[in-house]
DNA sequence: TTCGTATTCAACCAGTGAGTTGATCAAGGA
DNA sequence: TCCTTGATCAACTCACTGGTTGAATACGAA
């Protein structure tokens, strides 16, 4: 896996494990052993879960006797959103634009374009 | 990695290239020989990360000669924004309801509950 | 038909991810 | 102090991923 954030925070939630942890931890903190049980996996399984959701910064951990209670950061969530978004909407657009195209063309006489062309995009 | 939809979605985007890809298709169709002309990695390669986008349901693929234009398909894009505005939200929610707690115990005598309690939460 | 172009398929390899078990560490309670 | 609990570390296995190269497929052009 690639090492930037983004990447590690879609990493962190192709997991349905990890999908199911994030989803308890938004209703309330929780410690590894309560996160554990509902799971028939081993709780050193589901501490790896953890680290790997805590290195995506999407939970933190503070330190309570020998528990360490999880805490979800819902900041995280924006920098996924914000990417997902800045996509969405230009392809949004470009798809309301082609149903202009088309609407153009309804009584036009050389119907070329099956679709509009295509140019070179910035990076992730 | 786990068969469902969104967890394949999730997948997809946690590669760099991929992210990229998708950023290069939102502006417009483009061919997997065009796709794969940017990097220095063997058309195979690209081809192979656009199985993965086409599997997620991200991209598409028409047929025109020998060529096989892909095409972004936004509406997938909605399945994540909805799951992650679901918990985003959630926690966001009980991030402020702790504000207030804490706002509440401003004048109080029994400064108890560092942080609200936790429940059970729904699956994925 | 033959050639060239665009793309995918197949087989392989190195690296990583998710799981296991066993040992270790940290903190409270007897 | 010694024991129990909660969590992590270490080492291992197995499956999958991302890359490679070489062959096959599907067209259009000559």
């Amino acid at each position: 896996m690639a090492d930037d954030q983004l990447s590690r925070v879609f990493a962190a939630l192709a997991d349905p494990t990890r999908r199911d942890i994030v989803a308890r931890l938004a209703v309330g903190d929780a410690t590894v052993g309560e996160l554990a049980e509902p799971y028939d996996v081993s709780v050193q399984a589901v501490s790896k879960h953890i680290k790997v959701l805590a290195d995506a910064g999407l939970v933190t951990q503070r330190r309570d006797a020998q528990r360490r209670p999880c805490h979800l950061e819902a900041e995280v969530f924006d920098l996924m959103t914000k990417w997902i978004e800045r996509y969405r909407a230009k392809a949004q657009e470009r798809y309301e634009r082609l149903d202009a195209v088309l609407a153009e063309m309804q009584g036009d006489e050389h119907p070329t374009l099956p679709h509009p062309g295509h140019a070179r995009g910035e990076a992730s």
